[in-house]
RNA sequence: GGAGAAAUGGCAGAGUGGUCGAAUGCACCGGUCUUGAAAACCGGCGAGGGUCACACCUCCGGGGGUUCGAAUCCCUCUUUCUCCGCCA
């Protein structure tokens, strides 16, 4: 969520730039500097409050000592309308914090300046291309009957065993699956990650802590015996790690990365598009997360895209990179690329990747700060972003690299598969 | 799952109702001494809010309560440890 402090300081910038996103924040932004003006006022009254009646109190405390009964008792009956007032002050605060909370958990970040105006996906732009479309064969398949005709993937046996959505790997397919997986890991470690294994369920506080509560409470599957939640991207439990945390310079960056299953409910998808692997309830994915220097961090999401560039290169496959528009911008990004795979089959983009920069959103809501040169707080720049879902690489891979006799493995991964053709 | 014990500053560890935001030791920072370092000595040293700076307020695992006053008493939750049971 914003800063109120930066609200107060950029209000009209704030105001411009979250229109590209069609979001209408003055009167929001307003109400929150009222309230925040309200909260101010509050909590100065009642730190009166209590300065007096702590004052009373060490006098009760000290006249008992010295044997001063009946002026003690005398004190004492000063204090009711004290405490009172407190008790009533307290309750207020509270409430105005918890209106601006409310009011603040609304308001989505604010777009970065090269973040195009727009309203859906057909707005974004595309600013990187690479790797040539292949030609296929007469006869060429999509990915879900390559699985079937090789016997990769079985989305019947997982929809007796679970129920739509949660595909059952197989032999090469799951051989292929779990070598891509290495090989991402692999790749993300050289470039100076660190692997983290974290849990698949997370507590309340950690969906909120990344903003999947409260609003997007229907994406996450929810454990009620045990009020936990199955995490839908690793970034929940990787960037929680470092929820309330107080980090010294020299912790920073912190790079973490790690392959999950991911679960989502993605309640309401159905239809031709989420056919074969394009959207499942559950999917692998490894992701990177970064907690950087506030200076830092763009260069940090550059290095981020450069390097999923460069594991899709080693890839060959044809992808492209697109520069989200306002409208298309996820709730806590400011600034976000998505990376698509091209599906010959099914002659249609892919997203496999998102790499986006939060600034500051995710890390007020979640408190992590550190203590920069000259020794004062300020929050960090969190990032984070797919490298890569597994998924629909999985289909690119076996849609454009089918022939006549068989899928060929990209030449990286064979020392991964140990083998170079589903045939 | 059952029974018991515990949770205090970076760490260790005092503190069972009243100048306790918290003794002491270690670590850390600054200084004296030294050619330099170590030792010794002197000083500083938790966090958040607030202020130009003070004042002031809040925080002793989380939440709630009793009290004029709570680290200290009560309730509740969480976590850790020990013992028993179960188990990949």
């Amino acid at each position: 969520m914003l800063q109120v402090t930066q609200i107060r300081e950029h209000k009209e910038s704030f105001i411009a730039a979250l229109k590209k996103r069609n979001f209408q924040a003055e009167e929001l932004f307003e109400q929150v500097l009222q309230l925040d003006e309200t909260r101010r006022a509050t909590q100065t009254e009642l730190d009166n409050t209590l300065a007096e009646s702590n004052k009373l109190s060490k006098e009760i405390g000290m006249l008992f000592k010295s044997g001063e009964h009946e002026k003690a008792n005398k004190v004492k009956a000063q204090t009711g309308s004290l405490k009172e007032n407190s008790k009533k002050l307290s309750e207020k605060l509270q409430q105005v914090e918890e209106k601006i909370n409310q009011i603040l958990y609304t308001i989505p970040n604010v777009p970065h300046e090269s973040v195009p105006a727009g309203i859906s996906e057909d707005d974004n732009e595309e600013i990187f291309n690479e790797g040539d479309i292949p030609v296929l064969a007469e006869g060429s398949l999509p990915h879900w009957e390559l699985a079937k005709k090789y016997d990769l993937i079985n989305f019947d046996l997982g929809n007796k065993v679970t129920g739509a959505g949660f595909p059952v790997y197989k032999g090469k397919g799951a051989r292929l699956q779990r070598a891509l997986i290495t090989y991402f890991l692999d790749k993300n470690i050289e470039a100076g990650y660190t692997e983290y294994q974290v849990p698949l369920m997370v507590n309340e506080d950690s969906g909120f802590g990344t903003g999947q509560l409260p609003d997007k409470e229907g994406q996450m599957y929810h454990v009620q015996n045990d009020d936990l939640y199955l995490i839908p991207t690793s970034e929940v439990p990787l960037t929680n790690m470092f929820r309330d945390d107080l980090l010294t310079e020299k912790d920073l960056p912190i790079r973490c990365t790690a392959f999950t299953p991911c679960f989502r409910r993605e309640a309401g998808s159905y239809g031709a598009h989420v056919r074969g692997l394009n959207r499942l309830h559950q999917f692998d994915k490894v992701e990177l997360v970064n907690l950087v220097k506030p200076e830092d961090s763009y260069e940090t999401l550059d290095n981020m895209v450069a390097h999923v560039k460069n594991i899709l290169r080693e890839l060959k496959l044809p992808y492209r990179v697109l520069r989200l528009c306002g409208g298309d911008l996820g709730f806590t990004s400011a600034l976000t690329y998505d990376f698509e795979v091209f599906s010959t089959a099914q002659d249609r983009w892919l997203e496999i990747s998102s790499v986006s920069n939060f600034e500051t959103f995710q890390a007020n809501r979640l408190k992590v700060r550190y203590k920069n040169k000259e020794g004062k707080k300020e929050l960090v720049h969190t990032l984070n972003g797919s490298s890569l879902a597994l998924p629909r690489v999985l289909a690119g891979i076996l849609e454009n690299y089918q022939t006549e006799n068989g899928i060929k493995i990209p030449e990286v991964l064979v020392p991964y598969t140990g083998f170079d053709m589903i045939d």
